[in-house]
DNA sequence: AACGACACCGCAAACGTTTGCAGTTGAAGG
DNA sequence: CCTTCAACTGCAAACGTTTGCGGTGTCGTT
């Protein structure tokens, strides 16, 4: 009632031959005669053979599979990488074992130890927003396992790594409303002790510069929620010159902008046009449509994937580490036009 | 420069015993002296031993890994259930191999093919919506490897399963329209050859029929997308008799609806009630909230890992195949109360 | 008849680990 | 001084596969 498994001795004990010449017949090895291969290609199909990934790994020192380790699944963003990655390990022949780190720290080392354990070929990682120590990441360089990082990266480590050019994405966005005649736009912000909060903004705010707009503080206000938004939106409402522009962090804020907005009789893009930055599947449901910078998440595991094969596939690849900047762009829908 | 892992031989070599007292050991084995335990697990210690879980799998023919087939990683439904098996899989010592289908069929056979390749000892499955022959499917049964089915249920394959009620989540859901007073209750319904849209429009005629309500043919329309929405929608209000209530397949569904009565100055839910069945992370964000059917996508995953691993786990554990039930739950919103 | 050439196949080791068994100590008991 | 036992430790096989090397048998050629 055990396992089933068939195997080349298997295969071998009931031809009566040995497993050496099952595997060679398999192979389609030239010292093997026709007669002998057509009876144990014959068999193996009848019996469902399926080669043991298992023992070739532990022959061959190479598993075929790549570790990811991803912060949490469930965001839009993050599983349209894993689709990337995905996609391009299965046409190179490569498994794929997927590890979330929940954002924590002790679960990314546990993750860490797993993946090395199963002696994966090579990993790819966005560490988690805990992490702020390196020691398990640097124990994956030590043992030579190539490692490429995505959308978050480490300036200490040096490893391949693939990210978005944040700040030029929303230099875009916001010279988008510019040239659409706006004059006064408001930026609701990431966290200013993120990269990803800091670089949006400073895209924000050269964009500004270089239309000779000024960079006004009250119109940059801290705002990366859903509720958070209401509020500033609320309070941008209140001030005597209102904006004629917002540029949100994230799409869920510039959605509870939006809402916010309409709910005070203003028209959206007539009055107050609204550009978001995509982190999810929002924006084309909303009324009007929502500008959006797209971020490119299957790329972005496409790429990272690509910069991993090429290290594993030539072993004296040796290129310095290497860094790929993604352009995201912006898709201009109803909400700012 | 080339793999640098350390083993038990090399352990072995340095402090000059065999592997196999080094094995003993690490594993604390009565038989090793204190003094050979301690040297061995310091130099483990130091050279950052892992075990080489590749070789345990072949040596125990277990691998301590489960596969996952799904559709389609980023559906937020979807990737919840991922979360929900990652976790389970996790505290039980488990590593995941997660394959997407991308609801292609040719697809689904490699994946089958590729995880039975890998000897996983368990998989979870949700079939692709392509999937009308099981061949693949069934040399997962003869080989003995347990497996679990999740959100979609082949009637043909005897397999544990975890499903939702989606009859009983529809009753419920039109049965809140209907305790609301709302008398006259449209349905957009998804495809009446899938089952999730045969039992999602069965729950809501037997609510209606339950409260003595008639079904109305004209208001069951076949709709499950936001641009069918939007057409479907305007077709009701073109009827002479408006509905006071729509109960939609799912929320992309039900948000297209929920704007075009907008358009057309419809109040919501003051004039028409709308719920949804949650497929997204939409239901908070829209304006109303909107009221919606929680499908549970992380229990699901945790309970179809549970059954899995109680069968693999308790290798004599032979209770018939068992079908789990999981009752969806309204949450209700701004949009219909 | 002897030899080489060739075609075909098997032996055994190896990958890293576990584990039943046998072996080697050293000391205590007779 | 021999036996016995306990306390350690090592040998070797095994998991499934690959692969260098050597072996066998059958030819054809002299």
């Amino acid at each position: 009632m055990s396992s089933n498994q068939v195997t080349i001795k298997d295969i071998a004990r009931i031809l009566g031959i040995s497993a050496s010449t099952v595997s060679r017949a398999l192979k389609n090895h030239p010292d093997i005669s026709e007669a002998t291969k057509q009876a144990v290609n014959e068999l193996a199909q009848k019996l469902n053979y399926e080669p043991n990934a298992v023992a070739l790994s532990l022959k061959h020192n190479r598993s075929n599979t790549i570790g990811v380790i991803i912060p949490e699944i469930v965001h839009y963003f993050f599983s349209s990488v894993i689709s990337g990655i995905e996609d391009v390990a299965y046409d190179a022949g490569f498994t794929v074992i997927i590890c979330q780190s929940n954002e924590r720290y002790d679960r990314e080392v546990a993750n860490v130890k797993a993946l090395l354990s199963h002696r994966v070929d090579g990993v790819l990682v966005a560490i988690s927003k805990e992490t702020h120590q390196y020691d398990h990441l640097f124990a994956i360089q030590d043992r030579n396992v190539p490692m490429v990082f995505f959308d978050r990266v480490i300036p200490e480590i040096e490893a391949d790594h693939v990210i978005i050019d944040d700040r030029k994405a929303s230099y875009e966005a916001t010279k988008h409303l510019i040239d659409g005649g706006r004059k006064r736009i408001a930026h609701f912000a990431g966290p200013q002790n993120l990269s990803i909060g800091i670089e949006r903004r400073i895209g924000y705010e050269q964009a500004l510069k270089d239309a000779n707009l000024p960079v006004i503080p009250e119109l940059i206000i801290e705002a990366d929620s859903f509720e958070k938004a209401i509020k500033a939106t609320n309070k941008l409402l209140d001030m005597e010159n209102l904006p004629d522009g917002i540029f949100a962090v994230n799409d869920l804020t510039a959605i509870g902008a939006m809402q916010t907005l309409q709910k005070r009789g203003i028209k959206i893009p007539k009055q107050i046009a609204v550009v978001g930055f995509s982190d999810g599947r929002f924006s084309g449901i909303t009324d009007p449509t929502l500008t959006s910078v797209d971020q490119h998440g299957y790329e972005m595991g496409s790429v990272a994937t690509k910069m991993l094969l090429r290290r594993l596939l030539n072993p004296n690849y040796d290129a310095p580490v290497q860094s790929h900047v993604l352009d995201a762009n912006l898709i201009v829908r109803g909400s700012s036009v």
